[in-house]
DNA sequence: ACACTATCTGTAAACGCTTTCCGTTTAATC
DNA sequence: GATTAAACGGAAAGCGTTTACAGATAGTGT
């Protein structure tokens, strides 16, 4: 009837039930009873009960991985390399879904009070709902953030060198002759909005190249609103490249341009950054800054790892990753 | 230093640890020791421990789903819809990805065997290896298949009505003038390879159409197939329409048409199965059958939350969900 | 033969909860 | 004031493990 238990496994095979459980932990048994051991357990078809070794154990070995939705999955590379890292130390990942969720936005909260988990990895690209770090800190759990973070949360965090992106991105326009470039801002509630631009006003300072307010105009990151920022863009007098501080802006600009008559990259260069899938479908193919998402997955897992694995009071650590230009065709030599 | 636990509580809110036991599981208590209580809780910031409960209580009232891999979102609106359900049935979801997890691609069978979930649902429209099915069938834990999967395998599953979905599209083409229609075939080895082509195959002789083994073509469900594929069917003299039986397939025909100088639709008409989200992108926008992902995922859960709700012994059931036409410009009207 | 480690094994308590049993208190109804 | 029903306390057993601790067994050197 019910499932076999450790008594079952220790009775046919006339032993103690602890040398069952230290056998199935590892330790060294004699050769008889460990083969005794074996075929009871393969007779019984013997599983051990994960419940009852998390009561006793008080760990779990299950990290959770809480994203915004499952059905985005501009985060899958991530999810792979926290996964990687995750199994090849022995943990299991349990991933959660915010907004899909019945038990609400922080529901997520439970996996961890209830010892479901041992950690928690927050992988979050959209906007933070105010509090929501706080409330995380007052978790006992260790956790580790990935996405749009500050410097000052005081919580491990791991992030794309937003600035680093983008002063490659000027930098390479540079290279191939570009010297008036415009810019497409973010929403400005996002960190990476800041960086992105402030990686672009340094890289022109560095370069001694000229520079002007009008040449940045605030978006959405949406298609439609890289459209109308496109639109303005286009009116400024010799201008040659605008880089847009994500992709489907990017998108956006690409097709202004056509509609307006520009061909890109022969009248306009245009370059986005992310690396998205259909970056690469659109016409031209897109010139992008990749995320390095699956390598922000490892580091974020290894991290969580080494806060759960006794360096429990290690200081938040905030790790930036850098990103990797990818030129194709959206930008023209001059 | 350790968690508060239920005898905590039952301390500062000076009764016993029966009542809060009862009280946390639903029964009711007096007005004044339900606020002792819930003040209890809120000064301690007491949550059950999960494991214990589930220890005791046998059950998890969890369900693990199990995906091919997580990075592959085509599923994403299945997911959706099992998550739907199970919440609303007090049921919380695991997910487990078969390809990227190091345990191998059997390794979801502990999250039953170890009692870590209460039932399964696997999705999985890849090529199932041999086995699985038979292995599957030998856990004790209820399960539900979702994809590509056959009548006799005596398992529960859920999938969609392939053979209604291409005989729509014949139909359709029918109706709007269409009489002379290739077909580009999948793989063998699914399924759904059958029941689409039969659907193909049946509606051509409710029709009283003209049909011919030439006009159907095997194919591998690639992009580069259907490219090949169409090549041939492109041969056929007087042909006006063609069925890819998925919409890389279709995408595959697409190109080729363009390339060899035919335009779509009005040279030749393609209709694609599945509607992938690059469907409604590509030029022109592909005529395709959409899945009824989320419905499929809705009527997984319900089955699966049947059997674990006492209906345990119920026999297995097969669910066809109909799919829908979605008509878009790669089909013109004769 | 002996003592002496070094391995291996069995006993029992513990983990945090649910549940049952039963006797007691409290409140509601007539 | 008597009767009934609802809520409660306390104790105890049990869920399936792990883990001291102490006991047994084997292996070694004298």
């Amino acid at each position: 009837m019910g499932n076999p238990t450790i008594n079952d496994v220790a009775r046919v095979a006339k032993t103690s039930k602890s040398t069952v459980s230290r056998f199935l932990n590892g330790y060294t048994v004699k050769k008889e009873t460990e083969q005794a051991l074996r075929s009871a357990i393969k007779e019984l078809k013997y599983h051990p009960n994960v419940n009852a070794r998390r009561l006793v154990k008080n760990h779990t070995r299950a990290i959770g991985i809480v994203v915004d939705d499952i059905a985005n999955n501009f985060y899958s590379d991530i999810l792979r390399g926290i996964e990687m890292v995750a199994n090849s130390h022995g943990y299991q990942c349990i991933y959660y879904s915010r907004t899909s969720n019945y038990q609400g936005e922080y529901g997520f909260m439970d996996l961890a009070q209830e010892r479901q988990v041992d950690g928690l990895i927050l992988v979050s690209f959209l906007k933070r709902s105010r509090g929501l770090i706080e409330k995380v800190k007052a978790l006992s759990t260790p956790i580790v953030l990935i996405g749009d973070t500050n410097k000052n949360d005081s919580v491990s965090s791991v992030d794309v060198d937003n600035e680093f992106g983008i002063r490659e991105v000027v930098h390479y326009l540079h290279r191939i002759g570009h010297r008036k470039i415009g810019y497409i801002s973010g929403p400005e509630e996002f960190s990476s909005t800041y960086w992105r631009r402030k990686g672009y006003e340094g890289a022109l300072e560095n370069l001694h190249l000229k520079s002007d307010p009008s040449w940045i105009v605030a978006s959405n990151w949406s298609e439609e609103g890289g459209h109308r920022a496109m639109r303005e863009l286009l009116n400024i007098n010799g201008i040659t490249a605008v880089i847009a501080s994500n992709d489907e802006t990017a998108i956006g600009a690409l097709l202004c341009a056509n509609e307006l008559g520009y061909q890109v990259p022969l009248d306009i260069s245009v370059v986005g950054f992310d690396d998205i899938p259909v970056s690469k479908w659109v016409y031209p193919p897109l010139t992008t800054v990749k995320q390095p998402l699956y390598q922000m997955g490892e580091k974020a897992g290894l991290e969580l790892i080494k806060k759960l694995n006794g360096e429990k009071e290690r200081l938040p650590e905030r790790l930036l990753i850098k990103p990797k230009l990818i030129a194709r065709q959206s930008c023209r030599n001059l």
